[in-house]
DNA sequence: ATTAGGTTTTAGCTATGGCTAAATATTTAT
DNA sequence: ATAAATATTTAGCCATAGCTAAAACCTAAT
C-alpha cells in the first residue's frame, strides 16, 4: 500500500506526537501541529483508520499501529537524510532545511534514498541531533534529557534540540550553542527556572527556562 | 503566480511539443505524450489559458506564451539539474533518472536550485545531452542534426539523444554509443535507411533508421 | 455541398483533501 | 447530578485533477 503526500504528513505527525504508550494523540493536537482545522483532521483519521495505519476510536484520540510506524519511520528517515544533504552538501544552515526537507521526504524511490544514504556516509543523526532510522525502521536511541533537568554544576553535551523552528535555531546560533557543544550548568535560578551555562569551558550564556527546555543533553 | 504539480507537467510538455512557430500543439499530442485522456487535457488547457501561460483557441491547438515559457524553462532547468545530480553524485545510470527527476523537478525552492547548480559545478548539459537553461531561462543552443541526416563518410560527435526511454538508452549502452563519442558514417543502406558507423575509430556498429533518428550529432 | 472520420470539447461522475457551521460527545466545574 | 465548557465529529461546501460517454466541431473525401 502507498500513502499519499497528505497521509504521509499525518502519519509522521501522529508518530511524533505519540508519547510513550498512554493516551492516544488527540485531534486537536494534530490540528495544532499541522495547522489544519480539527474537522479536516477528523476526516483524515477515519481514512487512516480504514487503511490500518492507526487505531481510531471516535472521540478518544488515535494510536499508531505497527504498520503505521513503518510508514512514519520511512518518511522520517527520508526527511532527515535530506536535511543532512542540505546542510552538508548544499551549505544550508540548520534553520533553513525544514520546509524543503518536508517536500523532499515524499519523493518515492527506494534506490534514491539508499544511494543518498551511502553518498552522505551513512549518517546516524540529522542536523538537529535527531537519529536517522535505518532502512528497516530501527532507530539507535541515545538517552537524553532536557537541559532543564540537569543539576547545578553537572556537565554534559548538547545532542539535539526539541524545537526546530528557524527562530529558535537562529537564537542558538547567536548565543553560540550548537550540537556537540560541551556544557556545564553554573547557575540555576529557582524563581523563573532560568539557568546559566558554560559552553566549551569558554563562554557563559544565560537562558530562559523555555529555551533550556528545548535543548537536549547527553550526560 | 504559482503552478501546481500537474500544471507544471502540462506546461513543460507543451513547451517540448512546440515545434518552431507553425501550428499549435494539439490536444491529442499532449494526451499521448502525458498518457492522459484527451478530455482531461481539454479541461486543463482551458485552465492554463485562463492563467495566461498558453493561448488557447478551442479546436485549434495551443501556443505557449512568453509567461508560459518562463515556467516551462524553470521546470526543465530543475529536471535537468536533478538528472545531473542523480548521475554524477548518486551513480544513477542515464536510463534510471527520468522518473525520479520528474518528481524532484517540482520541489519549490529557488535557493535549493541555485545551490544545487553551484554544487554540481554549473553544468551546461544534462546526462542526455540536453542543455540546462540558466536562472533566467536562457538556453545555450548548439546546432545538432539527427544521425540520419549525416552524409556517408562524414564525421561528428554524439551530443544528445531524442528519446530518453530506458529501453533506448540501455540499447545504446549495450552497443557502446554514448554522449561525447566521435563517430563516422561508414555505410548507408538506401533500402531501409539503416546505417553503419565507426565509434571512436575503434568499433563499428550497425543501427536501424529508427535508432539513428534518435541520436543527435554535432558536426 | 455533403458526409464520414477523426479530433476536441462538454457533461457528469469520482477521489482527494481542504474549509465553515452545526451537531454531538466528553470532560470539568458547580 | 447537572450544567457549562471544551473537544470532536458530521454535514455540506469548494477546488483540483482525473475518468467515460456523448455531443460538437473540423477536415478531407466524395
Ligand atoms: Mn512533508
Ligand atoms: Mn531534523
Ligand atoms: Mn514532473
Ligand atoms: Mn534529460
Amino acid at each position: 500500500m502507498k500513502l499519499s503526500f497528505a497521509e504521509e504528513n499525518y502519519i509522521k505527525t501522529i508518530y511524533q506526537l505519540t508519547d510513550a504508550g498512554k493516551k492516544g494523540v488527540s485531534t486537536n493536537d494534530i490540528s495544532a501541529s499541522m495547522k489544519l482545522k480539527p474537522a479536516s483532521v477528523s476526516d483524515m483519521l477515519r481514512k487512516l483508520g480504514d487503511k490500518g495505519v492507526i487505531d481510531y476510536r471516535k472521540y478518544y484520540g488515535v494510536h499508531i499501529t505497527e504498520e503505521g510506524k513503518k510508514y512514519a519511520l520511512s518518511t522520517i528517515r527520508k526527511q532527515r537524510l535530506w536535511e543532512v544533504f542540505l546542510v552538508e552538501k548544499l551549505r544550508f544552515s540548520w534553520d533553513e532545511v525544514v520546509d524543503v526537507a518536508d517536500e523532499l521526504e515524499h519523493i518515492q524511490s527506494t534506490v534514491l534514498i539508499r544511494r543518498l544514504d551511502e553518498y552522505l556516509g551513512f549518517p546516524k543523526f540529522d542536523p538537529h541531533g535527531d537519529p536517522i532510522p535505518d532502512e528497516y525502521g530501527d532507530v539507535r536511541v541515545r538517552p537524553r534529557v532536557s537541559l532543564n533537568e540537569i543539576d547545578l554544576n553537572a556537565t554534559g553535551q548538547i545532542v539535539a534540540v526539541k524545537d526546530s523552528s528557524a527562530a529558535f535555531l537562529r537564537y542558538l546560533d547567536k548565543v553560540g550553542a550548537y550540537i556537540g557543544a560541551r556544557i556545564k550548568v553554573i547557575e540555576k535560578v529557582e524563581f523563573d527556572g532560568s539557568i546559566e551555562i558554560l559552553i566549551d569551558n569558554k563562554k557563559t550564556i544565560f537562558m530562559s527556562k523555555d529555551v533550556a527546555g528545548n535543548i537536549l543533553i547527553m550526560v
